[in-house]
DNA sequence: CAGTGAATTGAAAGCGTTTACAATTTGATG
DNA sequence: CATCAAATTGTAAACGCTTTCAATTCACTG
């Protein structure tokens, strides 16, 4: 109604064809160019490309993947978008994609709580290439599904019991340990452990970490020190909560499988009245980027997320265009990075400092 | 090279023709049934079902898209995300977009910082239905491309100059105005602004707000008092360590333009020695996750934001189904969300308290 | 029981690419 | 100059779906 073009027709998109006409060439000729065949006359090649830049040519990515061609579209499966961990790991595969070139699409699983499957397929029946899972809780439905489809994909700080996914991941065990040990040689012998979602593989390995440190410190662990958590804020503020007000002597530290959950036992040590650090020594796991807004800045093990989001990233675009490429693993460092929650524990009555005193390990300078 | 298929051939997807021939019928019917066409036999309807669910059959986004059918993949074009603002916005988004079972693809748009109309071109010959814009800065030459191409989207937090677009936001005005018109109601008198992106037209609103509550308390507005900032919290960093060495008498109070310039302006209030709020005030906008984490938890003026990612998703789906539908404006209500980092000015040598001292406004109660 | 319009289905034409396959050119060789 | 392989381009067949158009079937009406 409100048209009134010269040409009239509504303006359609230019297709493939016409910049075949504009530039007196097949359609096949035009495609080629496009897509970087070798055996193109220089001059051909020249002529397409202009008529394409005159037309403001752009290929449909439907009919493009259609006939087979590559989309360049990555999917993401995300649990939740709200704390910055899942935003700084998408930053490294934004970074990682655009330089191939790729886009990415977004998909939270929460959405279909039940039919996990029936979710893949749609996934691996879309415009996608490839898949990159974030921390995924439900492997084995989702895994399953993906290699019957030979489906390319990448685990994110998760682990395939399996073993026949490509993993990224870093070094949680080694990570644990090393905080423990820190908080150990402050001379902590009350730490508390709150755990992270347990199916989680990350989970259960910064346990391990944190009972080997515990054992190598001379330690015994206690039950009543290693608390359920779920990754979650509310969780680890219950968790301390609860190990503050029924345990003791109660812990004079407090080592959260996450800083998510740190930031929970923060708010739960303060309002039992304990201030931090001076009361009670509190360290995280991940280095999100609010770890330095909160007060006191937390003491936490750094994951490097963002590089994990890149490393992912690169080698899903590596199994895309080469199949048979058996998968791989790629374990990144974790470093402890020192900040102000930290402190060596007050002594009680009766009580003799642990005899580890200095700092050692891979720490990292204050930040 | 593995597969032991009683069939072989390597296992392709379902198509649309498996599930004819499963159940007995032509494509086009199964086509029908699948597009909830209305014309169609109980009978056959539940045929074709039961074959699409033996088969686990879902339909081809590209071809169904190639073809005209609905992709119901919206794109996000986001400028980052490594802050709370983005990921809460889409947290909103996603939810509105799930209800209607739609996908989301995200693009960066740092990432073809050159070719703007090159980009929106690829977008709009993609997959996307429609596309949503958070804040973007370079609006003039998007929008022209997308309206010359009468495609559907939404921007979210920013307007549109020439008022064709459908925009979803806040008010930014009113919000600025109450936050400082708060300010002045403690008793301060010398309010530092940090602006944000001047282009983007909720910081413009942000300092006419700013300065009409100044107004009205019959404060003059300084220049000096005015700052440069970018919504970055170095930025905030910066404006405010320049304030505090360079303005005497300092001013008492800082009102940044969004939380994470105010967090760069707790920072740098801080590096000068000053306690918050004892020395100084500070007053964000937006109310991203963070505010509750830093100490002390930042008041701040709170845009809805996830409702307005809801609003604007929901808003594009309209415009998608009814092309005709003229572009709608949506303003959500701000409001000031009172926590610990402001307080009444210490007064000194000569000064005398100002007259207003009664709190009032649309106060939310702490958080 | 013929007639009529609505309901129901099928056949086939695209949608805009990619990609065998085939045809034509070109260049070098003998 | 004939010959052969390589280089270059075109033709046309998919890709898997939606959607006209037409055909068939139904349910009534008169």
């Amino acid at each position: 109604m409100r048209s009134a073009n010269s040409d009239s027709k509504k303006k359609h998109r230019a297709t493939i064809k016409d910049v075949a006409r504009a530039s007196g060439l097949s359609s096949a000729t035009v495609s080629r160019v496009l897509s970087g065949y070798e055996f193109v006359k220089d001059g051909t090649r020249s002529r397409v490309m202009e008529a394409v830049e005159q037309l403001g040519y752009v290929a449909s990515l439907p009919a493009r993947s259609l006939a087979g061609g590559r989309s360049r579209i990555i999917g993401l499966l995300v649990p939740n978008l709200d704390n910055g961990y899942v935003g700084t790991i998408t930053q490294g595969i934004d970074k990682a994609l655009s330089s191939a070139n790729c886009d990415l699409v977004l998909y939270t699983s929460h959405r279909q709580p039940s039919k996990e499957t029936y979710y893949v397929n749609a996934i691996t029946n879309g415009i996608t290439e490839g898949l990159l899972l974030i921390a995924p809780q439900f492997t084995s439905t989702y895994l399953a599904a993906l290699r019957e489809r030979d489906f390319p994909y990448v685990l994110i700080d998760q682990a395939d019991p399996t073993g026949n996914s490509g993993v990224v991941e870093a070094t949680n065990y080694q990570g644990a340990y090393e905080a423990t040990r820190y908080l150990c040689k402050l001379g902590h012998t009350r730490i508390a452990f709150i755990a992270g979602a347990l199916k989680v593989h990350s989970a259960a390995e910064r346990l391990r970490g944190y009972k080997a440190a515990l054992a190598e410190c001379g330690i015994p662990s206690s039950k009543k020190l290693i608390l359920d958590g779920d990754y979650q804020q509310q969780g680890g503020y219950e968790a301390t909560k609860h190990v503050l007000s029924n345990v003791d002597p109660p812990p004079t530290a407090v080592f959260a499988s996450n800083d998510i959950s740190a930031f929970g036992a923060m708010d739960a040590a303060r309002e039992h009245g304990f201030s931090i650090p001076d009361d009670i020594s509190i360290v995280g796991f991940d280095d999100v980027p609010q770890t330095s807004l909160v007060y006191p800045k937390l003491t936490t093990v750094r994951q490097p997320l963002e590089q994990m989001g890149q490393a992912a990233a690169e080698m899903l675009l590596e199994r895309i265009e080469d199949r048979s490429r058996p998968p791989q693993r790629i374990t990144l460092a974790t470093h402890l990075v020192v900040r102000d929650s930290c402190t060596p524990p007050k002594l009680q009555r009766g009580e003799r400092r642990s005899p580890f005193t200095e700092t050692g390990g891979s720490v990292l300078p204050t930040n």
